[in-house]
DNA sequence: TAGACATTCAACCATTTGGTTGACGATCCC
DNA sequence: GGGATCGTCAACCAAATGGTTGAATGTCTA
Protein backbone atom coordinates (compact mmCIF):
# COMPACT_ATOMS: atom_id res chain seq x y z
CA UNK A 1 0.00 0.00 0.00
CA UNK A 2 1.96 3.52 -1.52
CA UNK A 3 1.46 6.37 1.11
CA UNK A 4 1.32 4.30 4.08
CA UNK A 5 3.35 5.91 7.00
CA UNK A 6 5.26 2.78 7.06
CA UNK A 7 6.51 3.40 3.63
CA UNK A 8 7.57 6.84 3.96
CA UNK A 9 8.84 7.00 6.87
CA UNK A 10 11.10 4.16 6.03
CA UNK A 11 11.58 6.08 2.78
CA UNK A 12 12.78 8.67 4.61
CA UNK A 13 15.29 6.91 6.77
CA UNK A 14 18.33 6.61 4.38
CA UNK A 15 20.32 9.73 4.28
CA UNK A 16 20.85 8.81 0.47
CA UNK A 17 16.63 9.24 -0.60
CA UNK A 18 16.49 12.38 1.46
CA UNK A 19 19.22 13.90 -0.40
CA UNK A 20 17.43 12.69 -3.27
CA UNK A 21 14.18 14.64 -2.56
CA UNK A 22 16.18 17.67 -1.80
CA UNK A 23 17.72 17.68 -5.08
CA UNK A 24 14.42 17.19 -6.78
CA UNK A 25 12.84 20.15 -4.60
CA UNK A 26 14.83 22.34 -7.12
CA UNK A 27 13.64 20.86 -10.85
CA UNK A 28 12.74 17.21 -12.00
CA UNK A 29 15.73 14.77 -12.95
CA UNK A 30 16.95 12.11 -15.01
CA UNK A 31 17.97 8.81 -13.17
CA UNK A 32 21.60 9.60 -14.58
CA UNK A 33 21.47 13.36 -13.18
CA UNK A 34 20.08 11.87 -9.81
CA UNK A 35 23.17 9.42 -9.87
CA UNK A 36 25.73 11.91 -10.61
CA UNK A 37 26.55 13.16 -7.46
CA UNK A 38 26.99 10.33 -5.56
CA UNK A 39 29.29 7.24 -5.45
CA UNK A 40 27.05 4.30 -5.52
CA UNK A 41 26.38 2.52 -8.68
CA UNK A 42 23.25 3.33 -11.23
CA UNK A 43 21.93 0.36 -10.36
CA UNK A 44 21.88 1.12 -6.30
CA UNK A 45 20.11 4.51 -7.03
CA UNK A 46 17.54 2.85 -9.68
CA UNK A 47 16.68 1.04 -6.54
CA UNK A 48 16.56 4.00 -3.90
CA UNK A 49 14.00 5.67 -6.49
CA UNK A 50 11.73 2.89 -6.54
CA UNK A 51 11.39 3.04 -2.60
CA UNK A 52 11.04 6.60 -2.85
CA UNK A 53 8.19 5.91 -5.78
CA UNK A 54 6.28 2.90 -3.53
CA UNK A 55 5.63 5.42 -0.87
CA UNK A 56 4.14 8.14 -2.95
CA UNK A 57 7.14 10.79 -2.16
CA UNK A 58 7.77 10.86 -5.91
CA UNK A 59 6.24 9.74 -9.47
CA UNK A 60 8.77 8.81 -12.78
CA UNK A 61 7.65 9.26 -15.93
CA UNK A 62 9.58 8.00 -19.13
CA UNK A 63 9.54 9.61 -22.12
CA UNK A 64 12.24 8.52 -24.97
CA UNK A 65 14.63 6.42 -23.24
CA UNK A 66 14.93 8.94 -20.27
CA UNK A 67 13.03 8.15 -16.79
CA UNK A 68 12.24 11.79 -15.19
CA UNK A 69 11.93 11.64 -11.70
CA UNK A 70 9.34 14.63 -9.66
CA UNK A 71 9.01 15.44 -5.99
CA UNK A 72 5.19 14.73 -5.02
CA UNK A 73 5.98 16.70 -1.76
CA UNK A 74 1.66 16.41 -0.98
CA UNK A 75 2.71 12.64 0.50
CA UNK A 76 4.18 13.84 3.20
CA UNK A 77 1.86 15.71 4.55
CA UNK A 78 -0.10 12.60 6.32
CA UNK A 79 3.38 11.76 7.81
CA UNK A 80 3.88 15.43 9.00
CA UNK A 81 0.32 15.61 10.19
CA UNK A 82 0.59 12.52 11.70
CA UNK A 83 4.00 13.65 13.79
CA UNK A 84 2.31 17.42 14.63
CA UNK A 85 0.00 14.96 16.68
CA UNK A 86 2.70 14.69 19.03
CA UNK A 87 2.91 18.06 21.28
CA UNK A 88 0.52 20.25 19.22
CA UNK A 89 -2.64 19.53 20.24
CA UNK A 90 -4.28 18.20 23.07
CA UNK A 91 -4.32 14.24 23.59
CA UNK A 92 -5.66 13.43 20.78
CA UNK A 93 -6.56 9.77 19.92
CA UNK A 94 -3.42 9.10 17.38
CA UNK A 95 -5.10 5.32 16.85
CA UNK A 96 -8.52 7.09 15.18
CA UNK A 97 -6.02 9.97 13.71
CA UNK A 98 -3.97 7.61 11.39
CA UNK A 99 -7.48 5.99 10.05
CA UNK A 100 -8.03 9.17 9.29
CA UNK A 101 -5.14 9.39 7.22
CA UNK A 102 -6.57 6.23 5.55
CA UNK A 103 -9.58 7.43 4.79
CA UNK A 104 -7.83 11.17 3.54
CA UNK A 105 -6.20 9.41 1.45
CA UNK A 106 -8.56 7.17 -0.29
CA UNK A 107 -10.70 10.51 -1.22
CA UNK A 108 -8.20 12.88 -2.27
CA UNK A 109 -8.41 13.38 -5.66
CA UNK A 110 -5.70 12.68 -8.21
CA UNK B 1 23.91 10.14 17.54
CA UNK B 2 20.70 10.39 19.09
CA UNK B 3 18.14 12.78 17.41
CA UNK B 4 19.69 12.05 13.96
CA UNK B 5 17.02 12.53 10.91
CA UNK B 6 18.02 8.93 10.13
CA UNK B 7 17.12 7.44 13.52
CA UNK B 8 13.92 9.02 14.27
CA UNK B 9 12.51 7.94 10.75
CA UNK B 10 13.80 4.80 11.30
CA UNK B 11 12.25 4.13 14.59
CA UNK B 12 8.92 6.19 13.12
CA UNK B 13 8.65 3.79 10.72
CA UNK B 14 7.30 0.40 12.54
CA UNK B 15 3.86 0.27 13.60
CA UNK B 16 4.68 -1.05 16.96
CA UNK B 17 6.59 1.73 18.00
CA UNK B 18 3.71 4.31 16.76
CA UNK B 19 1.85 2.60 18.39
CA UNK B 20 3.59 2.83 21.32
CA UNK B 21 3.99 6.64 21.21
CA UNK B 22 0.41 7.19 20.86
CA UNK B 23 0.25 4.90 24.29
CA UNK B 24 2.81 7.03 25.61
CA UNK B 25 0.72 10.33 24.71
CA UNK B 26 -1.93 9.16 27.48
CA UNK B 27 0.51 8.59 30.09
CA UNK B 28 3.98 7.85 31.22
CA UNK B 29 3.71 3.42 31.48
CA UNK B 30 6.05 0.83 32.56
CA UNK B 31 7.82 -1.60 30.36
CA UNK B 32 5.21 -3.88 31.26
CA UNK B 33 1.85 -2.11 31.06
CA UNK B 34 3.59 -0.81 27.38
CA UNK B 35 3.56 -4.55 26.07
CA UNK B 36 0.55 -5.64 27.62
CA UNK B 37 -1.52 -4.74 24.28
CA UNK B 38 0.92 -6.05 22.01
CA UNK B 39 1.14 -10.17 21.23
CA UNK B 40 5.39 -9.89 21.20
CA UNK B 41 7.09 -11.31 23.23
CA UNK B 42 8.35 -9.04 26.11
CA UNK B 43 12.12 -8.90 24.67
CA UNK B 44 10.72 -7.62 21.67
CA UNK B 45 8.85 -4.45 23.10
CA UNK B 46 12.51 -3.79 24.94
CA UNK B 47 14.21 -3.08 21.85
CA UNK B 48 11.52 -1.24 20.43
CA UNK B 49 12.15 0.84 23.82
CA UNK B 50 15.59 0.96 23.00
CA UNK B 51 15.27 2.09 19.14
CA UNK B 52 12.71 4.53 20.49
CA UNK B 53 14.66 5.96 23.11
CA UNK B 54 17.99 6.11 21.22
CA UNK B 55 16.20 7.90 18.49
CA UNK B 56 15.57 10.55 21.37
CA UNK B 57 11.54 9.93 20.84
CA UNK B 58 10.92 8.59 24.33
CA UNK B 59 13.67 8.89 27.71
CA UNK B 60 13.39 5.92 30.59
CA UNK B 61 13.43 6.55 34.22
CA UNK B 62 13.97 3.70 36.87
CA UNK B 63 12.00 3.68 39.68
CA UNK B 64 12.65 0.74 41.92
CA UNK B 65 12.41 -2.53 39.74
CA UNK B 66 10.02 -0.72 37.29
CA UNK B 67 11.21 1.15 34.49
CA UNK B 68 8.99 4.36 33.26
CA UNK B 69 8.81 5.07 29.95
CA UNK B 70 8.33 9.03 28.53
CA UNK B 71 7.20 10.34 25.66
CA UNK B 72 9.80 13.30 24.83
CA UNK B 73 8.09 15.01 21.97
CA UNK B 74 10.01 18.01 21.04
CA UNK B 75 12.49 14.70 19.36
CA UNK B 76 9.99 15.03 16.58
CA UNK B 77 10.94 18.51 15.81
CA UNK B 78 13.72 17.83 13.97
CA UNK B 79 12.27 15.70 11.55
CA UNK B 80 9.30 17.97 11.30
CA UNK B 81 10.85 21.00 10.48
CA UNK B 82 12.80 18.84 7.86
CA UNK B 83 9.82 17.31 6.38
CA UNK B 84 8.12 21.39 6.20
CA UNK B 85 10.86 22.47 3.83
CA UNK B 86 8.76 20.28 1.24
CA UNK B 87 6.04 21.84 -0.51
CA UNK B 88 3.48 23.72 1.64
CA UNK B 89 1.11 21.16 2.72
CA UNK B 90 -1.61 22.89 4.37
CA UNK B 91 -1.72 22.61 8.10
CA UNK B 92 -3.78 19.94 9.63
CA UNK B 93 -7.45 20.05 9.10
CA UNK B 94 -8.84 19.82 12.36
CA UNK B 95 -11.99 20.27 11.58
CA UNK B 96 -11.94 17.80 8.96
CA UNK B 97 -10.58 15.14 11.67
CA UNK B 98 -13.73 15.80 13.68
CA UNK B 99 -15.70 15.11 11.51
CA UNK B 100 -14.63 12.08 10.96
CA UNK B 101 -14.53 11.16 14.46
CA UNK B 102 -17.88 11.88 14.31
CA UNK B 103 -18.87 10.02 11.60
CA UNK B 104 -16.73 7.23 13.08
CA UNK B 105 -18.60 7.25 16.22
CA UNK B 106 -21.61 6.67 14.19
CA UNK B 107 -20.48 3.90 12.15
CA UNK B 108 -18.59 1.36 14.59
CA UNK B 109 -21.17 0.59 18.03
CA UNK B 110 -19.88 -0.39 20.86
C1' DT C 1 15.44 -15.34 53.37
C1' DA C 2 12.72 -17.08 49.63
C1' DG C 3 9.92 -16.27 46.11
C1' DA C 4 7.61 -13.34 42.82
C1' DC C 5 7.97 -9.66 39.72
C1' DA C 6 10.23 -6.32 36.16
C1' DT C 7 13.42 -6.01 32.80
C1' DT C 8 17.36 -7.03 30.08
C1' DC C 9 20.91 -10.10 28.06
C1' DA C 10 22.57 -13.65 24.92
C1' DA C 11 22.15 -16.68 21.42
C1' DC C 12 19.79 -17.76 17.65
C1' DC C 13 16.74 -17.46 13.31
C1' DA C 14 14.39 -15.68 9.03
C1' DT C 15 13.72 -11.73 6.38
C1' DT C 16 14.84 -7.23 4.67
C1' DT C 17 18.08 -3.78 3.20
C1' DG C 18 21.61 -1.52 0.67
C1' DG C 19 25.11 -2.46 -2.01
C1' DT C 20 27.77 -4.86 -6.00
C1' DT C 21 28.44 -6.70 -10.92
C1' DG C 22 27.17 -8.18 -15.47
C1' DA C 23 23.70 -8.96 -18.81
C1' DC C 24 19.72 -7.20 -20.99
C1' DG C 25 15.89 -4.32 -23.49
C1' DA C 26 14.88 0.17 -25.22
C1' DT C 27 15.85 4.21 -27.55
C1' DC C 28 18.44 7.75 -29.95
C1' DC C 29 21.33 9.16 -33.71
C1' DC C 30 25.09 8.72 -37.33
C1' DG D 1 22.14 -1.19 -39.34
C1' DG D 2 25.14 -0.37 -35.55
C1' DG D 3 27.08 1.88 -31.72
C1' DA D 4 26.35 4.73 -27.71
C1' DT D 5 23.26 5.88 -23.99
C1' DC D 6 19.49 5.15 -20.39
C1' DG D 7 17.75 2.38 -17.11
C1' DT D 8 16.31 -2.09 -15.04
C1' DC D 9 16.84 -7.01 -13.98
C1' DA D 10 18.99 -10.97 -11.77
C1' DA D 11 22.02 -13.04 -8.89
C1' DC D 12 24.63 -12.50 -5.24
C1' DC D 13 26.63 -10.67 -0.61
C1' DA D 14 27.14 -8.55 4.14
C1' DA D 15 24.86 -6.30 7.57
C1' DA D 16 20.76 -4.80 9.95
C1' DT D 17 16.02 -5.79 11.62
C1' DG D 18 12.34 -7.90 14.20
C1' DG D 19 11.24 -11.74 16.27
C1' DT D 20 11.98 -15.96 19.46
C1' DT D 21 13.46 -18.50 23.90
C1' DG D 22 15.86 -19.22 28.18
C1' DA D 23 18.89 -17.58 31.57
C1' DA D 24 20.41 -13.71 34.42
C1' DT D 25 19.98 -9.41 37.28
C1' DG D 26 17.86 -6.49 40.35
C1' DT D 27 14.15 -5.27 43.42
C1' DC D 28 10.07 -5.71 46.15
C1' DT D 29 7.41 -8.22 49.70
C1' DA D 30 5.50 -12.06 52.63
Amino acid sequence: MANSLDTIFAALADPTRRAILSMLLEDDMAVTDVAEPFEISLAAISKHLMILTRAGLITQEKRGRVKWCKLEPDAMRNASVWMQGFGQFEPVNLDAFERFLETELDSTPE
